[in-house]
DNA sequence: ACGATTTGGTAAAACGTTTTATTTATTTAG
DNA sequence: CTAAATAAATAAAACGTTTTACCAAATCGT
């Protein structure tokens, strides 16, 4: 069965033209007359003709293919990132090729410089701490970039992100309106400008609000602590944080070690423990009573990420006005933070 | 800044050799002295040199990429799924490209056309109905295809996928052997064969234990019908099944809409309803009272997907022994079926 | 009617590799 | 010492496109 596939050299002898006439055709370049031009068209379809996208690649330095690298394509949020970035690339005749770094610094690396074989136009890439002169070299090279879920301060790379800061402040919000006065926090050391950055905005949330600052009741889980280890450790937190009334789970990973924490602790939410988690879920919509969550504006973010890229790959120059782009998130406020019954 | 990458011909430049001297010291395929090997090695390690793997790929025919289909990237079992692929297959030098089809057929068909543009050296498609032709065409014209979590029956395209039918069947073993009788099950009408597979294990099953086959206590949410009308929808049956007293979902994703009408019904788990679901994950374990489900060994499936894989490519052959892979899935008991008090 | 422009078409180079066939120099066998 | 084998290196073709530069024929303006 095995048709060899067909070239347009092939076309151009089946047509009695040149090889050059059928790329112009194929291509709507040169000048050619309709009826050539027709029996071109006609050959090609009948015969189901595909460009070969190495030669074209080859020729034109351009693969039609970008580069996605994320933290964990498993996870909820890059998962969903993900498939909104394919759709999205898709319309604009883009194919994407993806690795997850599971924060792994030297595989992070190791990614950027295989894509760099000449295999991608562009990339997207959600940036860890340690990569950050591989994604300069990147951009100095004159690749497109787009940053993702993070950014490095102080440079001026494209990204994309939700407002990190305004989240973490609003979460807070929503637990003093509620009549929550005791807020503490769990977050990861992953040395993530975002995770920083939702730090401060709660920090500045309890100034603003006129709460003790409770840089007591803040935990950091280390990188490296598996799953179980995790939920020890907020058991442990939450045990000892005898007046804490509420807390803020800065990531969904968190937030989900969090509840299982919380059921094994036997609390009952919101009225031992009012609870907020980043990154809204299905778990978090199911768990009684409903775990309000700030919900991150997935398409948004995969839509934007991709249009600054095709910018940049079309363009060749990147557009100063979309250098920082913080996009809001929706608080979805659910029974883990029902207003407290006055003590 | 911008270094213009270096190729074979300035290395062979940088070094009075010849292209092909290059070339061959950088495959380790001619014989080449010691010396000037060296001396090639040296400068090409210098400058950084990465071959163009456009030229390589038009020269060689081949581009050490896989494509992936699947319905989509963004769920929990096949994001999961795409991570451990695209782990193997780096460890083989491989890069994947993917796309989600989101059960849209034509979506299918236009991918793998796609994809055929000499872009893939092989495929890792989940098959849905009406993809058979122009996944056999692909098999035909002898491109290495690898379906997993379903398959054609009566074709010889090799496939890897858990064993749907032992897994079902054991499902409602679970049931029985708590002590639950009227066993019903709720499954989604996609027209694909694991879904159908797992139905017949679930009827072999009630048949084997001498339960009435309870046809009637089956539930086929259409396929196009979305999250919140399937809800509704498994409310109208719970309520109308009032013997029912153990419901078997045959998909997460039907799984949590099961959980949220039964929720939104106030029932009690397992008291008045004891569940299984297919596919583990987080919202069913930490759901309380911890919800028993079918748990697919992901890993299992990714590795061998890929090895199957790779074999056809590296050896143009397919290995008969390896067509049809079904592996045993785990049954993860939680509280969802603990042992039915005696009425 | 004659140079100038337009129209329709093509030859050939280039992109960066891999690989076959060949050449030259050196070693080995007898 | 010569023929044969081997070692080391290379020239050139090929992969399938795109694109530049060019050519011949037809059309134009005056």
């Amino acid at each position: 069965m095995m048709k060899k596939k067909i070239s347009i050299k092939d076309i151009a002898k089946l047509t009695d033209t040149s090889i050059t006439t059928v790329s112009f055709v194929l291509n709507g370049k040169g000048r050619i007359s309709k009826e050539i031009s027709k029996k071109i068209l006609d050959v090609a379809q009948k015969n189901g003709y595909e460009p070969n996208r190495m030669a074209v690649g080859l020729r034109t330095g351009v693969s039609k293919v970008i580069g996605l690298i994320v933290e964990s394509i498993g996870g909820p949020f890059f998962g969903e990132m993900a498939k909104v970035i394919e759709e999205e690339a898709e319309k604009s005749g883009y194919r994407i090729i993806y690795c997850s770094t599971n924060n792994n610094l030297q595989k992070g690396k190791d990614m950027i410089r295989m894509l760099t074989q000449q295999l991608v136009d562009g990339y997207i890439i959600t940036p860890m701490k340690g990569l950050e002169k591989d994604i300069q070299s990147l951009v100095d090279n004159e690749k497109p970039v787009v940053l993702i879920d993070g950014y490095f301060p102080g440079t001026n790379i494209p990204h994309v992100l939700v407002d990190n800061f305004a989240s973490a402040y609003n979460a807070v919000d929503c637990f003093v309106r509620s009549g929550y006065k005791n807020i503490g926090m769990v977050t990861a050391d992953l040395g993530l400008i975002q995770l920083n950055d939702r730090s401060l905005g709660y920090k500045a949330a309890l100034k603003d609000n006129k709460l003790k600052d409770s840089s007591k009741m803040v935990l950091k889980i280390p990188f490296d602590m598996d799953k179980n280890e995790g939920v020890e450790a907020v058991k442990a937190f939450i045990d000892k944080q005898k007046q804490m009334d509420a807390v803020f789970f800065t990531t969904n990973y968190l937030g989900t070690m969090g509840l299982q924490a919380i059921k094994d602790l036997k609390l009952r939410i919101p009225e031992d423990l009012a609870v907020i988690s980043f990154d809204d879920n299905e778990v978090f919509s199911l768990y009684p009573p409903g775990i309000t969550t700030i919900q991150q504006p997935t398409y948004d973010i995969a839509k934007s990420a991709i249009d600054i890229l095709m910018a940049q790959i079309n363009t060749h120059k990147l557009d100063a006005s979309k250098i920082d782009l913080q996009i809001p998130s929706k608080l979805i406020e659910r029974g883990s933070t029902l207003a407290k019954a006055s003590a």
